[in-house]
DNA sequence: CGCTGGTTTGAAGGTCGTCAAGAAGGGTGG
DNA sequence: CCACCCTTCTTGACGACCTTCAAACCAGCG
């Protein structure tokens, strides 16, 4: 098999450092590859299934639907990450996942997984240290909602999403393709288009970060991070990392 | 050892039915106690411990500072929850565990939950289960601050804090005792205190719910889910229970 | 060229935060 | 036993942030 470095690959290395071995054992298990358009959903509340997806390429989003016809966006798999890997062990899944743009995902089953850990502990270690990291974006997440303003939000998931795409070599300090729209990054923020559409408009005039054309520009990394009191160790985990 | 049934014996008995053996285990497990006062740290953000901890008795919190003085809370570790499981694994643990009240602990080593994940695979699997609801229980946090209103908020914590503690037994469908003040209600639900305080003034003349003395009165339950949108499934992943 | 999804902007209003101060309770010490 | 804390709760006034409603605009696409 040829030397490839899969997205999840490139994301774990920065976790453990992993033998040749161990990057084609990951090659392996992201080889059953499947298209999806746009707008599908991948795993659905209250699927019981025991299967996984790794997100390939593309975007994705994970939500939950409220009663009074709202809908709170979770989190935002990038290429590399896993989506429903909860409901592989247990329980029902209790949100959705769908892909926002084309997309390319692999499926892990069960049985592959529990076989890799078998065999590849350290991968086990990494994987879990993923799964932990997503935790901890989530709780960040709630920190962000619950404790900062509309235009803090905004800092603060752009550079969330920018440190997270860098790890996977799809962003620069200068910016990232971002096909995320105004009612997308309300439902994630707990805030309305229209007043996104504001901020968005504060963010350029105060030259910190421009949202043109799907493409995120960053023109100050400093300025938004002391905007939005960004603290990135929570998502490597106490080593370093940008 | 004496058949007691501790907490969280208590609440795992929902999700698995444990044999005599297996509860004998969990007591064992719970048998190193430790008192702390109120206001203590358990868990502290940035620990490197590889230790967690079982609430007894008491209420504690989970909680993360931002850079500009606030305080977002996590969740509400009762009795018969784990606090800092994460940190056992991996990672330096990201957010802070401290008791609201006078509370009891116990302390987990990694080596004695590697042992009875050995001995006990469906003890291993309950605590999973555990873990997995936890998560859950943050996501529905999250969606509660992003999409609900002060009301709706409040109401919705109030009904999962009682579903919790009728699990343990610390709750009826009448109410139960409830130790937090205004201040932390509103950490918890991203609002200020003045307004938790107007809010429950609401609650309280809709003939709701009502809080005072530290005690919790229900006086209208279904009233309080149409007003939430609250849908428990996420507590118990399917498996019915009120 | 007209449709559609997305962006942009204005006006008005409501929810919630801020500031401030008073009241109510519980504990402590004189 | 009362005076005096302290913490917590309560209420008012005011303003800011954000939502709602509405409409115009723009770009891509069939």
């Amino acid at each position: 098999m040829a030397q490839v470095e899969t997205v999840l690959a490139k994301k774990l290395n920065t976790f453990v450092r992993l033998s040749p071995d161990e990057m084609a054992c990951l090659a392996s298990l992201q080889s059953r590859r499947r298209s999806v358009s746009a707008l599908t959903e991948i795993v659905y509340e209250g699927q019981t299934d025991h299967r996984a997806w790794i997100l390939q390429e593309g975007w994705a989003n994970c939500y939950k639907l409220v009663p009074n016809g709202g809908r709170q966006i979770i989190s935002f798999p990038l290429p590399g990450d896993f989506m429903g890997l909860r409901s592989v062990l247990l329980r029902t899944s209790d949100h959705s996942f769908a892909s926002l743009t084309d997309a390319v995902i692999s499926e892990v089953s069960r049985q592959t997984l529990a076989e890799i850990f078998r065999q590849f502990p350290r991968i086990a270690i990494a994987i879990l240290w993923a799964t932990s990291r997503d935790e901890a974006m989530v709780v960040e997440h709630l920190v962000n909602i619950g404790r900062r303003d509309a235009i803090e939000r905004l800092a603060h998931l752009f550079l969330e999403l920018g440190h997270r795409l860098k790890m996977v070599g799809l962003a620069t300090s200068e910016g990232f393709a971002c096909p995320l729209n105004q009612y997308v990054l309300a439902d994630a923020l707990g805030l309305t288009a229209v007043h996104v559409n504001r901020v968005l408009r504060q963010l350029r005039e105060r030259r910190l970060i421009t949202l043109t054309k799907r493409q995120v520009i960053i023109q100050d990394l400093p300025g938004l991070r002391a905007l939005a009191g960004y603290d990135s160790t929570y998502l490597n985990g106490g080593i370093d990392g940008t």
